[in-house]
DNA sequence: TCTTTAAATAACGTATACATTAATAGATAA
DNA sequence: TTATCTATTAATGTATACGTTATTTAAAGA
């Protein structure tokens, strides 16, 4: 019917009817890790809605939610506050990500994982390899973040998986400044394969020992090349 | 200064005027938390507004906030719906809040805090051995939560306390409603002076190992209640 | 000049109206 | 009957209007 091809056409045209809500809270997010929304900055919700292209209803529903999220602060008259990270906010979410990460460790070398359940982990030690050999930097890191989402996705504990992808983004985009600066991380790929060797093997304790390490030294050498290089606002 | 007074005598004067919205938050929490709410129940949010003496628009935005804590789920056109927590989600959280809390120990042992900033904690010990004398389990329980909040006070790391506030509430409920189903809890006052006496004497790595004992083995118990009694729907 | 106070302004918090979209029921045809 | 389409209805998503409140500005008094 012509009334029906007419609605697909539309659906097709219309690609997608996310709520501006969600646009919204995409949109802030991604501005925000891009620095277009500097730290430290504030901004009253008329001045994000006419930004965004809508009002001031979905804007405060967005601001709310990363609010919520820890991205920004809501101070009324004052504006949404687009919140900073420093060394020291490094620092905590570097602590809270190494302990949820060994406790996937930990928890998945209790689960049995048939082998198929590692092809991830695994491509990404080796695209870590291969980028290595490549001097690729942004192809290493790409794939230790996939590592290590990898890890967690295996510990299928729901709320670990959820609180890892909420500080995720904040972690990354500082490795990412400093991704140049630092010496080239060779010593991670053995780290890894002996993480997930020990997984494999129900060696739980083994895991959590070895990735906790691995997470320590990572955490503060970034930590002290952001303080190093003055990146005390990110 | 007579400006500095008066202001201060403002503020007292002023009590409080918390947003609709934000008193929608506590109020729903509230009611979930209590079963006014049942889990697995769905609600329009016309509903909620009338139920809370307010308009949508509040209400839109306290159930936006609860659902980034998880608490509920935003279905369109089937209303805001009531999570529930099974004895698996139960888990998941408990070691989440395992996890935290050691951590928390470890770095509560590294700071070196002046004896003063004990005192709570000691208080909540001091507090449940009264309670456990006088067989007056709820005031345990309220002293048992106390020491566990002080212990992730003293770690200062702002993403643990905020994500302990946010699982906390829940974990409670399901304690409470165990709380006569269990054995007197005795031996916990022990591990709680050791774990305290550690992070004293800076021995982080002995006050992550008592305390996770600890954790686990009150974990375990918890999620064995609730799977014997059948409270698979909290 | 420096406070203090009062008025004006700006921003927010909330209600409401309206537009959009999904669910439902009813009607028509196979 | 069963399926499909259409009209209706209901609930959400969004814009807007408006009352409230904090901040700023301006004025007055010390």
């Amino acid at each position: 019917m012509q009334n029906a091809n007419i609605k697909v056409a539309d659906k097709f045209a219309a690609q997608k009817k996310k709520p501006n809500t969600f646009h919204a809270v995409d949109t802030l997010k991604d501005m925000i890790l891009s620095n277009q929304l500097q730290a430290g900055s504030n901004h009253l919700e008329a001045e994000l809605a006419s930004m965004l292209g809508m009002s001031r209803t979905p804007v405060r529903e967005a601001t709310l939610i990363l609010e919520a999220q820890g991205l920004v602060s809501v101070i009324p008259r004052h504006g949404v506050k687009i919140l900073s990270i420093s060394p020291k906010d490094m620092t905590e979410i570097y602590q809270v990500l190494t302990e949820l990460e060994c406790l996937s460790a930990e928890l998945a070398a209790t689960k049995n994982h048939p082998d198929e359940e590692f092809i991830s982990a695994e491509k990404a030690i080796q695209d870590m390899e291969t980028a290595l050999l490549d001097e690729d930097l942004e192809a290493w890191a790409i794939a230790d973040d996939k590592f290590h989402s990898e890890l967690v996705r295996l510990g299928e504990n729901q709320r670990v998986i959820n609180i890892f992808d909420m500080y995720t983004d904040q972690v990354k985009r500082a490795r990412m400044l400093t991704l140049r600066l630092r010496p080239i991380p060779t010593k991670s790929n053995e780290d890894h394969r002996e993480v997930l060797q020990a997984i494999k093997s129900g060696q739980g304790d083994i895991a959590v020992k070895v990735h906790k390490e691995h997470r320590v030294q990572a955490g503060q050498m970034l930590v002290e090349l952001l303080e190093k290089f003055g990146l005390n606002n990110l």
